[in-house]
RNA sequence: GCCCCGUUCGUCUAUCGGUUAGGACGCCAGGUUUUCAACCUGGAAAGAGGGGUUCGAUUCCCCUACGGGGUACCA
């Protein structure tokens, strides 16, 4: 068996829709998975909604969730020359014909039809005619008139179409423009797609383009229709339900990593597995794991699923990926010293986020520089008490060996000389050192910035120095 | 209107005729705790409705309801 070859094929009328991201990761899953292509197709036959802005903003929510893909982009427009020629050769081989019905007449036949309550679907009277007047003609396709058109998809099954439901679709525009329907078929077959899975909402359209298929001659690619993904309300996502653009949960901070998993998730199982890393949703995404059944899309498992992957992930990478979220949200970078800062503190935030911005924060210690404001809730954690308490505390710090053990020992043994426990002076020592009410743990701070920046923090807040929320 | 598809806890889902219908997120209660997060323990929570088939239906079939999609010289 010869490996896959999937395709994602997005209009470019805007951002990469949350759905289109599925759909394109669930092709890039099964291709990868299996050693096979992932093709990449533009459809920008509709040069007026088309724009180069748009196929930009698809190829970069793309690259965010590291969907690459295999070979050129390919241009739908730029083959309306083939599509053309695969019309003409239907007409010539008496499986299309030339319509010149006017799309009044059209409109005419489908209003009475549904006047007579009978069937919309357009009758060409030019199917079999052959006293052609010299006059612009659409190729119409001629679609079988009885028995049924089977689609075998494999996550739908077995969907039975009666061809009397099927109508004499055009191929090729009285204007010589090839249509979608065509434009497609052709493409998949040309760009050798061996699995064709996308919307649901093609379903139907599948048993139509089958006809092309077949009249060609052309195997017919495995269908895989996946159900749509829906808003929490269960109605068809829109703009009302936030945030449709993939790169939006980009900017909002959260991992790739994270969207990748919550995406294959929904509407795909294996098993009871919800947390996994890329590598094992290339070896178990398989087709039959994806459900028949619409999925709301739902905020709070996608944080839970991100929280996950930054504790999760490699210190290194997530340096990286918080910087391009940092672009990406157009906020200012790091400066060398941040950096540094952030990738040793790594390891004490990465496991209380779910999302980057709350990591920043959480880091906000080795983010900010001397002298600390310290905001609303830490200023309160420095009244004169606590500060005259920081005070006393600075020099039993001056000389204790600095690891976790010893700090530990000394903070715990100054709690109990002060006859209180070491939870009364976290906050105080919160605020000193980070400017915030909450943070990390005390010590890790302590280790992260080491005694001399410690040291100073706290005689800063004792001398009550850039105290000023 | 006609055609196609779908329907298990609030949400994502497991189950491929026989289970106390499982897991995860969220939620509630308790615990731990140095703030937040995390963590531990426990809990509430589901087969749309009605008919069949069968010894036995969440699972197979039919009807209804609801939801979605399609029905273009749009993509």
């Amino acid at each position: 068996m010869s490996s896959p070859v999937t395709r994602f094929a997005p209009s470019p009328t805007g951002f990469l829709h949350i759905g289109g991201a599925r759909t394109a990761l669930f092709n890039w899953l099964y291709a990868r998975g299996r050693g096979g292509q992932f093709l990449l197709r533009i459809e920008d036959t509709d040069r007026a909604r088309s724009t180069p802005e748009a196929t930009q903003a698809i190829l970069d929510g793309m690259a965010w969730l590291r969907l690459d893909h295999d070979g050129e982009v390919v241009s739908q427009a730029a083959n309306a020359p083939r599509h053309a020629e695969v019309a003409r050769q239907l007409l010539a081989e008496g499986k299309a014909y030339k319509c010149f019905s006017t799309q009044e007449e059209i409109a005419a036949f489908r209003e009475a039809a549904r006047a007579a309550g009978q069937s919309t679907l357009f009758k060409s009277p030019w199917r079999d005619r052959t006293d052609h007047p010299d006059a612009p003609y659409a190729i119409r396709i001629k679609a079988p008139q009885d028995g049924q058109t089977v689609i075998r998809d494999e996550v739908q099954g077995d969907v039975t179409v009666q061809n009397s439901q099927l109508d004499d679709m055009i191929l090729l525009r009285s204007d010589g423009t090839p249509v979608y329907m065509l434009a497609v078929v052709v493409d998949d077959h040309d760009m050798g797609v061996t699995h064709v899975i996308r919307g649901d909402d093609h379903l139907n359209n599948a048993a139509r383009q089958q006809m092309v298929y077949d009249a060609m001659g052309w195997d017919v690619p495995v269908w895989a229709h996946i159900p749509l993904i829906h808003g929490a309300d269960g109605k068809k996502l829109s703009k009302r339900h936030g945030a449709l653009g993939a790169q939006e949960y980009q900017v909002m901070g959260y991992p790739a990593a994270g969207m990748r998993n919550y995406l294959a998730r929904l509407g795909w199982s294996h098993g009871d597995h919800e947390f996994f890393t890329d590598a094992q949703a290339r070896d178990w995404f398989d087709l039959g794991g994806i459900g028949k059944s619409p999925a709301r899309f739902d905020t709070a498992k996608l944080e839970n699923l991100s929280g996950q992957h930054i504790a999760a992930g490699e210190d290194a990478a997530l340096q990286h990926e918080i910087e391009a979220y940092l672009a990406a949200a157009d906020q200012p970078p790091l400066t060398p010293a941040q950096r540094a800062g952030l990738i040793a503190a790594m390891p004490h935030v990465k496991e209380r986020a779910k999302t980057f911005p709350e990591l920043l924060e959480k880091a906000h210690f080795v983010l900010c520089e001397r002298p600390i404001t310290p905001d609303a809730k830490a200023a309160k954690a420095l009244d004169a008490v606590s500060v005259s308490i920081l005070a006393e505390l600075t020099p039993h710090l001056q000389t204790v060996s600095w690891s976790r053990d010893a700090l530990e020992a000394v903070l715990n043994d100054f709690a109990a000389a002060k006859g209180t426990k070491f939870g009364k002076l976290a906050g105080p020592l919160r605020a000193a050192l980070a400017g915030r009410a909450v943070t990390p743990s005390v010590f890790d701070m302590m280790l992260v910035l080491g005694r001399e920046e410690s040291l100073a923090r706290l005689t800063d807040a004792a001398e009550g120095t850039g105290n000023a929320p």
